[in-house]
DNA sequence: TTGAAAGCGATACCAG
DNA sequence: CTGGTATCGCTTTCAA
């Protein structure tokens, strides 16, 4: 891999034809005043044309405003009309890992609620580590950002930072409920009980688990169905593979897995991701799924729609999950909410249908 | 899929003992003044003591100052700082689609090199839609980041308003020397041609291509590339097979390519994601790739390595780029850069090795 | 219909 | 050492 490097001032340096005030002159930005000034009026005016109000203008005046706003490229300072304002019209978002299909697609889920409503979406990515997270929290605070959507891998202890912010934070894929923060959780028990119960109405007398990252709070849920489905059975539960929420986790989860004397035959995956990189390990090894190892996962991502053989997945309400989010957000000011959404299986090769 | 929603109000509203000044009271943020009054300073060594200068402070006002700083949860504004020092340390960045692998990893590569400088991201995506580009380039710019890194699906004429923004703009992922921007490109048409040629060494006489949207200027590029590679061999160019850039777009060139009547038996894919939609509706048409299909793309992805099989493909070196895009940001006010980056193939099981 | 001026919350100069 | 105060760019009240 090689890179190349041209400066670009010699092919250009002689022409600067292009921009208006010499080749690569950074103007600082215009203000209101520069555009006042253009158009012989007095700030205000420029105000009150800008935004259709709270004082009418003449039709004179404000064609010279526009005149002179569009001369001048001119762009109000969103930092200044933020401060006199109160509100920055921007909202944070933390999540663990941006790369991983399910974040990615609630991020993107969450912009495309927040777009109608004005809002942009300042994100950051903590990988999991809790200074990270703290760092982006208090950054996100100081930017005064008009809300903050918040996907911790905290235990509901390390929380509480988040209660003191002046700005509302809404929790997902968690519930620290004793906490005064709104919540929009993830039936995670009840979702990995029927993605176990799947596996089981298949005749599996045997369901093994991956699960994420001890520390992790949604891995603990989603163990606690998968157990619940199993003891409701009356089947014994074997310990649970931990691993990180990645393609490799679920890789070294299979490989650990197979190399036991007695390898799986079923098994239900705690992410997309995970399964993903499960069902890749397995290939490697030579095993078929459904037949050598019948899988069912947790997400319900477009990846795993596209995994070979498609994952069977318990598909959480993502876009219904990013509204609720905004809307929660938006209505700052009242009592914390709890919202608890459930998801659907989505069907696929991946369980032996 | 259902959702229930309790109101946190009336499990805590008794309680109230975690926040400090009663049960869900959202105080507005504390100013520098406050702190200055509680501490019985002058609001002028509030500031000393925050960013310790420029003139010092005597130990016992400077405890008192922290002191009043804890105790009221202060902190500091970053709008009005940032006005007063003119940078808002923040960039923005636009992608087409934050869910595709390659601008997942991308972001939080770009993520990851701006967070050592301070720097947070601003990120928006545009579905290769204009109009959303350019709502988002002017948002960013009024929001006065310091910096833009647009990944934009234009051609080279519409990029123009990237020139009057005020803003330093790198654009990556295609290059408009024309224009007094900064880029950083990939050599998206040595790396197309790589690819196919390793189709070539294999013995296929025929390679086929999955191309993208015919208005993405990438895609164009590496159209150019296969082609060049084709030629060089003296082998004939088929019609590339033009597809969005998702899983979806992939399984719709696979269903179209494998529904001829001579069905090939080699093709160039032109990203991950497309690639990733090709081998899975190659498998639910009973294909086996690198059997009956052998496949090369472009990108060099996480999700490739962990596709079934592993898919070959031509890497982008994007902690590379993401540094790269970051740095020239900073060197604000030079003159343009263009910086080209080539990629190295990386060899899994999709293409019969 | 217009404009002067008071903030919004911070920084840092200039005087004490 | 300490503290007024002008300033960043904008909105909006109040007075003309």
């Amino acid at each position: 891999m090689t890179a190349s490097v041209h400066d670009g001032g010699d092919d250009e340096g002689a022409a600067g034809t292009a921009a208006p005030s010499g080749p690569f002159v950074r103007r600082a930005s215009p203000t209101r005043d520069d555009v006042a000034r253009l158009a012989g009026v007095s700030p205000a005016v420029v105000s009150y044309v800008l935004n259709d109000g709270p004082k009418p203008v003449s039709a004179g005046k404000r064609e010279r405003v526009e005149e002179a706003v569009a001369a001048l490229g001119y762009r109000p300072d969103a930092r200044a009309r933020s401060l006199r304002l109160g509100r920055t019209h921007a909202i944070g978002l933390i999540v663990p890992d941006a790369a991983n299909p399910f974040f990615a697609e609630l991020a993107q889920a969450i912009e495309r609620a927040a777009a109608p409503h004005g809002l942009a979406v300042l994100m950051g990515t903590t990988a999991d580590d809790p200074a990270k997270e703290a760092k982006y929290l208090e950054d996100l605070a100081e930017r005064r950002v008009d809300g903050l959507i918040l996907i911790s891998s905290r235990s509901d202890q390390d929380l509480s930072p988040a209660t003191t912010l002046a700005v509302p934070v809404v929790v997902m894929d968690r519930t620290p409920d004793d906490l005064p923060i709104s919540t929009i959780a993830f039936d995670n028990v009840g979702g990995a009980a029927i993605a176990t119960r799947h596996l089981l109405e298949h005749g599996h007398r045997t369901v093994h688990f991956v699960a994420g990252p001890r520390e992790v709070a949604v891995s603990g849920r989603r163990i606690d169905g998968w157990r619940a489905a199993l003891e409701e059975a009356g089947l014994p539960t074997p310990r649970p593979t931990h691993t990180p929420f990645t393609y490799e986790g679920g890789r070294t989860a299979a490989r650990q897995l197979f190399a036991r004397r007695h390898p799986p035959a079923a098994v239900v995956v705690s992410s997309d991701v995970q399964a993903i990189g499960v069902v890749s390990a397995s290939a490697e090894l030579g095993l078929r799924i459904p037949d050598d190892l019948a899988l069912v996962s947790v997400d319900g991502t477009r990846a795993a729609a596209f995994a070979n053989p498609g994952i069977t997945t318990l598909s959480q309400p993502i876009e219904q999950m990013a509204t609720q989010a905004v809307t929660t957000i938006l209505a700052r000011g009242g009592d914390p909410v709890h919202v608890v959404i459930c998801g659907a299986l989505t069907i696929r090769r991946s369980c032996g249908c």
